[in-house]
DNA sequence: CTAAGAATTAAACATCTGATTAAACAAACT
DNA sequence: AGTTTGTTTAATCAGATGTTTAATTCTTAG
């Protein structure tokens, strides 16, 4: 069955928000893209900037949600926790490379949007992962690095392949297939890497 | 004395490009920041796209020479070098945070960009730094990482905190002075986080 | 079947936007 | 002085852009 006239007006305006931000998006691209007549996004989302916000809202969500999935799962150790984020998050951003752009740029000219509709601290701070971490780093098992820095060090070696892709690929020449391929070789590496740092004696 | 008309525009459309992209930012804007009459950046600019180029091209170079100063010393070590680049990085990130996000918006609606302007691949891929890790990986000094991934992981390590700063700072409610300070502990510790990762064995 | 409601369309609208023009003004030169 | 060259201004233009309207077509409940 077709997708209904909404569902094809959003996965047209996610597709053309993703690639080209909200002003760089006109609402007769829109349109085009999704095969529909002009007035029908107005007729079903009001406006342009509303259609924005339902759609960076559940980007924004699933962004979020991609790193705190298995992060409060109590039966699982923290190295497992590890393993568990890379291979979940590099396959969703395999999946999806432009979101962490488009997030953080949204962020930019809007920062409170992350604040008020989402418990990113909760969700992310006070995480059984984050309780397994400040544990181990009072037991001394782990060096102590505050938990902020570790948290910009794990997300930073996940993420910034994917903002900084086209940068690394005039660097090496390497092809989009190739360029994966590099980011599942990071799924198993990352824990490693993760790893070696939390030995660090200061 | 005062900045002549052709800096002022150039400075006012700086700080716009930055914050707001290149659609985000209108003409008028530019006119009203900069203080002069509209006509002016068509004067001394020709277009608008023509004034993004030049300033674009202008952050791209500092972006990456920003990088790449200190990569080709040969009187340096590789761990001096290491310390060098993230103490002149993160005060270059430090003094304009906006500049990875503005670079990689630009780049992702033009990849070419890089490829062609500038011979990021021989000042990088091929520097005296690159040439020192790999001997070191040859001769089983360092673990056997590809290069490209030791690259996106010092890289990782220093840009995406500044990219991601409305991210952290609504997960941690710190203040931009204390992320500042954040940063300023990352010079020290980068170094030897890195250093831990070229120690992991496969 | 048919009337009411929902969905779709082409056209129009008011405003915005990048760029140009012609005139006014200023500075430098002879 | 007057002339030329460079700079600035207000007004204007043509096209783009977000949204609305009124008419038309499609669906569906009675």
């Amino acid at each position: 069955m077709d997708p209904s006239t909404e569902e094809k007006i959003k996965e047209a305006a996610r597709r053309l928000f993703m690639q080209q931000g909200f002003e760089g998006t006109k609402t007769r691209d829109i349109a085009k893209e999704a095969g529909i007549n002009l007035a029908l996004m107005n007729y079903y989302f009001r406006s342009k900037q509303n259609l924005f916000d339902i759609i960076m809202l559940e980007h924004m969500e699933s962004f979020v949600k991609g790193i705190a999935v298995g992060f409060n799962d109590t039966s699982t150790s923290f190295d497992e926790k590890i393993r568990f984020y890379a291979n979940a998050y590099i396959d969703l951003l395999t999946l999806q490379p432009d979101l962490p752009l488009f997030i953080m740029t949204a962020l930019r000219s809007n920062p409170a949007l992350i604040t008020e509709r989402l418990g990113v601290k909760k969700m992310l701070m006070t995480s059984h992962f984050m309780q397994q971490y400040t544990e181990a780093v009072a037991a001394k098992r782990f060096a102590p690095i505050p938990p902020m820095h570790f948290v910009m060090n794990l997300f930073g070696l996940t993420v910034f392949p994917f903002i900084a892709r086209p940068f690394f690929q005039a660097m090496s020449n390497i092809t989009t297939d190739q360029f994966n391929a590099m980011m599942q070789e990071r799924k198993q590496q990352i824990p490693h890497w993760v790893h070696a740092m939390l030995e660090v004696r200061p």
